[in-house]
DNA sequence: GCCTATGTCTTGACATTGAAAAGATTTTGT
DNA sequence: ACAAAATCTTTTCAATGTCAAGACATAGGC
């Protein structure tokens, strides 16, 4: 017939040997597993399962389950740093405009991404000294200090300054903390707000956190 | 001699077959291990040994090991308003004092106990239908918008009132994000300065939470 | 074009863990 | 004193992470 060989006429995928590019499709089955079962659910065999390789494979490719998992994280930063881009691209030039897209990102991405969110910010298994990790992790780091300082403008570095480190601080934690309580179902009166409301509420909350935000800059 | 029962003169802890208040020591065994192996590691035969008894017994007080959690997070979050409490009682009695003072004592339950911390915030683990934890963590909320309306005076509900639900918002999300951020240390430059300038930014920060809050009242 | 070396994946095994079942021991209620 | 219930132990089982050994496939040297 139209089978290229004998025996796999019938089988969706006659699946080669080598998979080709386990290391990706690992990472794929694992996000699916993080957001179905959750950080404390988690299996190493469970995503061998939904790649279709055996329970032992994940090993050549990621050390082990933090291994695994630390791969994840670094997905996961990587994504939450092109959520919080669109969201600034999509907000006027302006630097607290863009600080407060920067800021609708973070609860946006955590909103989207409950359990990789958790992984990332909540979770000590991921090893931040990894390379791909740690530098993804630093990047966002150093986008939120950018904005601040632009918005501040103070341009002093948070470990030097104390107002820096008060302003940083204060746009972090109060971004943090709005997405992980939204997160966690903490906050239902807010969280479940139609989504257009619920961003007004969360705008009004995150402008806060800039010592005289509440009066608009023009 | 002293011995009121003949052989157990020698044995440090002859231990009868009933324990007495396992339920108890294992919840003081299981904070031990908490602290030690963090949620991740949290183990619940682990928890056994080291209350002593064997690793079927803790089934028969707490159903499973999500039972022993909930009821771990159920005393984590009664320490948490004791230890609330305690900064506000030695808190001026001005409406905003008293809700910096919970703040204070929210970052600092926070620090002083990380693995509880995060097992009652930041875990899908603990049962939050469950009687006591059910009750443990509404008290703190209620504590929280009593607390933000005090300071405020807007006595309105959150769930009713959109000001209300900004204003609470906005408080509980930057102590709360300001604490899993210094747990995770996320901010070593803040969490690494000595005590008491350490707790002067957090003030600096908290107090950024309410509108206009950064002129002191008098 | 073979043929070894290396990388990729599987199978099998083992220790640890949570949970269930059944038995032993103590306390309680009557 | 006796039965019932509560408490704790021992045994067993399934699931999991990790390791070791082997099967398979690809690449590079000759």
């Amino acid at each position: 017939m139209d089978a290229d060989t004998e025996q796999t006429a019938e089988l969706p995928k006659p699946r080669p040997y080598h998979h080709g590019d386990l290391a990706n499709a690992l990472l794929d089955a694992g996000e699916v597993e993080l957001a179905e079962k959750g950080i404390e659910g988690f299996s190493l065999r469970g995503v061998a399962k939904r790649a279709g390789v055996s329970h032992a494979a994940p090993a050549h490719h990621f050390r082990d389950v933090d291994g695994l998992l630390t791969a994840l994280a670094a997905r996961g930063f990587e994504r939450f740093l092109a959520r919080q881009e669109m969201f600034r691209q999509k907000a006027r030039r302006e630097p607290r405009a863009q600080l407060q897209a920067l800021g609708l990102g973070y609860v946006a991405f955590a909103m989207e991404n409950p359990a990789v969110f958790r992984l990332m910010f909540g979770s000590t298994r991921p090893d931040f000294a990894s390379e791909r990790l740690g530098r993804a992790a630093q990047q966002a780091f150093e986008d939120l200090v950018r904005h601040v300082a632009g918005a501040t403008g103070n341009p002093n570095r948070p470990e030097k300054d104390r107002d820096a480190l008060v302003d940083v601080g204060a746009v972090w934690a109060m971004a943090h903390g709005l997405a992980d309580l939204l997160v966690a179902g903490r906050l239902p009166s807010l969280g479940g707000l139609p989504e257009r409301s619920r961003n007004q509420a969360i705008l009004a909350i995150l402008s806060r956190s800039l010592a005289g935000a509440d009066h608009p800059p023009a």
